[in-house]
RNA sequence: GCGCCUGUAGCUCAGCUGGAUAGAGCAACGGACUUCUAAUCCGUAGGCCGGGGGUUCGAAUCCCUCCAGGCGUACCA
């Protein structure tokens, strides 16, 4: 509807300087928006003020010189009018809307996509969680929002690989063996000290005991190194696939497992350095390897070899990122938390360096969540094993109220997630508000069904012969229209929580809607009508919530 | 100190890359179930958009500055 609206427009400016209406040929870009306020039409235009300086006139006067040149041979405007400092409202017709609604039919699932992506090839990692405990409600976030961006672009026509780098390697791995072999080792009688730096968690008991039953006392038997690295593999393992069912329980399938470990077996980060040595982007300094990200907007260089000859992390992501690019990728979204955001520089100038361009690179970064019940908070730190893990969550909660609340704002605010507030089946939880409508409507359909009433093979011929004429009924159908853009914003600026609150909102018009006029009336013509006009808000909800990875229950 | 994020109704948050009278949910108050699912709806009340400057026809939105909170500023990950 807008683009026609833009046409009309066009067209009536490029009429109205044939007939001397307007005295320059150099229009402004014609922006059409949709007022907050019914009364202001169903859209607007700005056109008159923005091209007043250009016309030499006055807002008004432009506004009229549109308006009498105005062709609108399909009937769309019922009326029009110039309002407040030089506005030009549009009221549509009823019946323009209509062929909206056969869109959604048409396009089924598909409807809300448009092609932006052109089939660009754009990898999203997230989670990305150390391997050294369960996922805890902060991965959540990032899993909802990583997950739902994914799903987003796929829709809209990006070619999307979803990835999970995984760190294998490093200190934090050997940590972990080495809480897990103390435990293990008391387990067999010998009690020494346990560090506060260990990991405490119950788990790493579960892990020692497994590791017992199996192996009995020969890990004592061998060298400790040997059997703190064997304890670190098993206990990554376990913990990992631990990981996966946990995501798959929230419905967060991943592509690709990418292994840090794999970096350094393959030479990749020896490769990567030698490689930038001989570019001088790499140099040496008491003792230690730096690279230069000074060079490209960091704020200071950054160690990438220790002088114990141990690689940082940042060696093993410059590695990581290079290799991102080689595999391909026109674009990669990395979704970190907030607390890594200084991270973003030197990874970019790493980007650079490398010769790609850090446009390619885009950071979503999740400020933390807060852990409440009942208003209070909840402590947690996965070191200590003080935590409640993102599994206890979903069983207390359920996927799609956790989902929901995650994707409920922006990302860049942070979240207070309150678990007894989530448990609640009212509006304090809309998730099941927007569940709800989909429910309904099922349930009308079904009833419908039952008396074999549905029957819209009139409206697939004439669109016209549907009787909405409520106002109720318009204001569904409009805000039905608007799903493409939203959707298509929301892919743009990679923020799907203008999903969520568009969902909210159709579904208030619908409950409104269903509260005031019913749908399997007498009439039939009118009911046929409302069943077209409700199973396409059907239709809309559930693309819609499937794009959230929330479910559209047929009965509640 | 420097950098990133945040500050909008009592609470939790939207506000579409500058538009008209700033929106929603919860909480408060008053109403609607012999009716397609009341997990719903209708109404009332609630605001110096953190403060102050600037940019312009027009600012919650852009710029500057100050204040408050969170996070980050490692040869940790």
């Amino acid at each position: 509807m807008k683009p026609i609206i833009k046409n009309i427009i066009l067209n009536a400016l490029e009429k109205a300087h044939k007939a001397e209406l307007l005295p320059s040929s150099h229009f402004t870009e014609i922006i059409i928006e949709e007022p907050k306020a019914e009364s202001h039409g169903d859209f607007s235009t700005n056109i008159a003020m923005t091209m007043a300086s250009v016309q030499k006139m006055s807002p008004k006067k432009i506004a009229e010189a549109i308006l009498s040149s105005i062709d609108d041979p399909d009937n769309i405007i019922k009326d029009t009018q110039i309002a407040g400092p030089g506005f030009i409202n549009f009221f549509i017709n009823t019946k323009a809307w209509y062929p909206s609604l056969a869109k959604i039919f048409a396009q089924d699932t598909r409807f809300g996509s448009e092609n932006i992506g052109k089939g660009k090839k754009i990898q999203v990692e997230f989670v990305s969680a150390n391997p050294t405990g369960p996922l805890h409600v902060g991965h959540g976030r990032g899993a909802a929002v990583g997950d739902a961006v994914a799903r987003i672009l796929s829709f809209t026509g990006y070619n999307v690989e979803k990835e999970y780098y995984v760190n294998d390697s490093g200190r934090q791995i050997k940590t972990l063996g080495t809480s897990v072999f103390l435990r293990y080792k008391s387990i067999l009688g010998v009690d020494d000290p346990f560090p506060d730096d260990c990991y405490q968690g119950e788990y790493i008991t579960d892990i020692a005991k497994n590791i017992h039953s199996d192996k009995k006392d020969a890990l004592l038997k061998i060298d400790e190194n040997t059997a703190v690295s064997y304890c670190s593999k098993i206990a990554a393992e376990k913990i990992l696939t631990g990981i996966k069912k946990d995501l798959n329980s929230f419905d967060v399938i991943f592509d690709n497992w990418f292994s840090e470990q794999s970096l350094f077996d393959s030479n990749i980060v020896k490769k990567t350095i030698d490689e930038f040595k001989e570019q001088k982007i790499i140099y040496e300094k008491d003792g230690a390897l730096w690279f230069k990200t000074s060079d490209f907007g960091d704020e200071k260089d950054r160690v990438v070899v220790r002088n114990n000859g141990i690689t940082t992390y940042f060696a093993s992501d410059i590695a990581y990122h290079r290799e991102k690019f080689l595999r391909g990728y026109d674009e990669i979204i990395d979704v970190w938390g907030a607390d890594h955001h200084g991270y973003i520089n030197r990874i970019k100038a790493s980007i650079e360096a490398s010769g790609t361009s850090e446009k390619k690179f885009h950071v979503i970064l999740i400020q933390l969540v807060n852990l409440l019940r009942n208003g209070k908070q909840v402590a947690m730190s996965t070191r200590s094993g003080q935590f409640i893990s993102l599994k206890d969550v979903i069983d207390e909660v359920g996927k799609d109220a956790a989902r929901f609340i995650f994707l409920s704002r922006h990302y860049e605010s942070p979240l207070d997630f309150d678990l007894e507030v989530a448990k609640k089946k009212t509006n304090d939880n809309p998730v099941y508000y927007v569940q709800y409508v989909h429910a309904r409507i099922s349930s009308i359909l079904r009833k419908a069904e039952e008396t074999g009433k549905i029957d819209f093979s009139t409206f697939d011929n004439n669109i016209s012969d549907l009787l909405l004429n409520e106002i109720e009924e318009i204001r569904l159908i409009k805000a039905l229209s608007f799903y493409p853009d939203t959707v298509k914003t929301s892919a743009l600026q990679k923020e799907p929580h203008k999903i969520t609150f568009y969902l909210m909102n159709l579904a208030s018009l619908f409950h409104s809607y269903y509260n005031k006029h019913k749908v399997l009336t007498d009439d039939p013509k009118i009911m046929q009508s409302r069943l077209y006009l409700v199973t396409a808000v059907l239709k809309t909800i559930r693309n819609g919530l499937t794009l959230l990875g929330i479910s559209a229950p047929k009965a509640m």
